[in-house]
DNA sequence: TTAAATTCCTGTAAGC
DNA sequence: TGCTTACAGGAATTTA
């Protein structure tokens, strides 16, 4: 990293944004992986970390929102509008992050020191196997979600299936989308509660989740509002989505209209036919 | 313990 | 046509 630069407050959430472009001005990303939604790019040792010979992991973390992007631009093209952090590297580009909803966050530094600064919330177990850039990069990071460990989570709770499915704290990664996609792979109704949902649905629910997000990885994402990858292309999941977004359209399974409620204070699509 | 409501934010679409 | 209003949602926070 050559240079540093932040834009607006409050999208970068740790430390202050002097802090920050001092930090990172000449450090290394290493490594690039994720937990959740998060994404990890693990940095080299700070210069000035001599003396205890016991280089602490630093991160540069970044989570998208809603309508966050990352992605890599030439230094002279002006920043679009919301652009929040520019980073120029050595290779003569610039990793930019715009976000026009302000719901992403940019955060730097050690594990213990983001928990500590309530910066990194404590994630449930991975749906996907994450890539991790390293073990001790993410305090708590807990595996990959099993099938026995799902079917804890779900019996121990009263709450609404797809509230349980988009609480981060007990399942790391899924949201509104794919909440809604695993449930109607599964023909499981997003309003039960969760506790009353038996072992083969557990099974096909376990099952529907790891479907839902193997479609939008293969198909490079969901571009239903403005999501881009890092190269600026759109996504083609939204066109393979087979419940969210379409209301009143018929039933991919039974051809009858798709359903709309709310659930967690998320707007719902379900099939009221297949997901009983 | 759970969950609903509120807050942040702006582009889009619907309604008048 | 042009204005206002509702809505979209991830997650922290507040209230119930």
């Amino acid at each position: 990293v050559r240079r540093a630069w932040v834009g607006t407050p409050g999208v970068l959430r740790y430390p202050t944004p002097e802090q920050f472009e001092a930090r990172i001005t000449g450090r290394r990303l290493l490594r690039v992986g994720r937990h959740g939604k998060f994404m990890l790019v693990e940095l080299d040792p700070p210069r000035a970390a001599g003396g205890e010979g016991d280089a602490q992991l630093e991160l540069l973390v970044v989570h998208l929102g809603m309508t966050g992007r990352l992605g890599l631009a030439e230094p002279e093209a002006p920043p679009p509008r919301h652009t929040h952090m520019r980073l120029l590297l050595s290779s003569g580009v610039e990793l930019r992050m715009q976000d026009y909803r302000r719901f992403g966050r940019v955060l730097l530094g050690s594990p213990a020191e983001l928990s500590a600064a309530g910066a990194l919330p404590r994630l449930g177990p991975e749906p996907v196997t994450a890539a991790q850039p390293n073990p001790e990069s993410w305090r708590g990071f807990r595996g990959d979600l099993s099938l026995r460990e799902f079917s804890r989570i779900l019996r121990r709770s009263r709450r609404p299936v797809k509230a349980l499915l988009l609480d981060q704290g007990k399942i790391a990664g899924l949201g509104n989308i794919y909440c809604d996609e695993a449930c109607f792979r599964a023909g499981v109704r997003p309003t039960a509660v969760a506790a009353t949902i038996g072992p083969a649905r557990r099974r096909r629910l376990h099952e529907g989740i790891a479907a839902a997000l193997a479609s939008a990885v293969d198909l490079r994402g969901s571009s239903v509002d403005d999501y881009r990858d890092g190269f600026g292309e759109k996504g083609r999941n939204q066109h393979a989505l087979l419940v969210y977004g379409r209301t009143g359209q018929p039933c991919a399974r039974c051809g009858r209209p798709l359903a709309k409620t709310v659930v967690a204070g998320r707007t719902t699509v379900f099939c009221p036919r297949c997901q009983r």
